[in-house]
DNA sequence: CTGCTATTAGTAGCAGGTATTAAAAGCAGG
DNA sequence: CCTGCTTTTAATACCTGCTACTAATAGCAG
């Protein structure tokens, strides 16, 4: 883990890909994460423009409710209804015409099988859970606008590793299935809890 | 404009409905609203177990970051480099950022599946190709930036009914394969074909 | 007038900053 | 080696938008 000390312009970059993919790192979080002050954090968030933690959260959370109303859901690969971790989920999506083949409204299958493989990661109580297997059955032809509602649960767990199945209905006929192994991969070291 | 001030139980459901839609005004913000004191507004908020502004923003952003994000269909199947039709076929993805977990660059299964998905249905000669089945396996964590070459080929075909096996490599290590069943569905009754 | 709720006021303290000034550390060339 | 430059760290005052607490007032009902 012991690395020889970023540069300047390392530590910006890599500053600005940390903050890219968490926005909500405060100045202190990052100081501990590049072993520097929180004066140099500072330093460099003003010569990136970064702004500080709560105005990005403020700008990410205006963009997204700015955006709630003029994306379709059309666009997300499933809304998570409801979670229990390690234990079921449920998860609704209407697949629109661009998810289908141009000649039907058939909608292509690996958007059922994301909307499935989304689900069945998100139940994991994980920071990164990763697909390791799955055997998944298409039974009938989903269309554009059908409603998909893909449960999942917990068949058995073992140390980091799930087996879930997952079941996409439309109203009430099975469309889909699958089974899916995921592992939890939480990497807590890279994690600097300092929480108090 | 001037009403009769507010009783509290009317200030406590106009309180939750204003910043239902504007989560962003502060205490003092909707103290003026209201013509009431700021303490007033806090109590209000305890009440009601409305948390504080910065709250409020950092629980939208983090529900709207770690939602399902949406799929550029264009962008999730890779670039067919070369296809055999009903023998075999190759493709290529590099993911991006948007295909990654926040946490690490590694990249979101479904995504490896639909590369793998989209080349099967590919090589397919039908105007239609169905997903009837598939068994896939991970065998390696991909990361952001990594080449993903997919390889298909037909093992057999019977009628309508296509086994292709894919493998997926990164350079030359094996990091995912998988077996689709694929159903042709040339319908050219219902489909006159257009297509260039 | 008494008692109660609702409201307002005031103070201390906190998180996560900005802005500024200044000292120290690292290193590069003459 | 010393001089200059960049980089890093330190220290301090101040800011916003709060929490948590205590206490004073206003309004009204019996």
């Amino acid at each position: 883990m012991s690395e020889r000390k970023l540069s300047k312009k390392e530590r910006h970059e890599a500053l600005l890909s940390t903050i890219e993919n968490d926005p909500f790192k405060t100045d202190q979080e990052l100081a501990n994460l590049f072993a520097v002050s929180i004066q140099t954090i500072r330093l460099d968030r003003m010569e990136l423009r970064i702004p500080e933690v709560r105005k990005r959260a403020r700008d990410l959370a205006k963009e997204a409710y700015s955006k709630v109303k003029s994306i379709p859901k059309e666009d997300m690969i499933g809304e998570l209804i409801e979670v229990n971790l390690n234990q079921n989920g449920k998860s609704v999506l209407v697949p629109g015409l661009e998810m289908a083949f141009q000649e039907g409204g058939v909608t292509r299958g690996h958007y059922i099988f994301a909307q499935a493989n989304s689900l069945a990661i998100a139940i994991v109580d994980s920071n990164i859970a990763l697909t390791g297997l799955s055997h998944i059955k298409y039974l009938k032809p989903v269309h554009t606008g059908d409603r998909l509602v893909a449960k999942a649960h917990v068949v058995r767990s073992k140390n980091h590793r799930f087996l879930i199945r997952v079941y996409t209905y439309i109203c009430d006929e099975l469309v889909f299935k699958g089974k899916f192994i995921i592992f939890a991969m939480d990497n807590h070291k890279l994690i600097q809890n300092h929480e108090n």
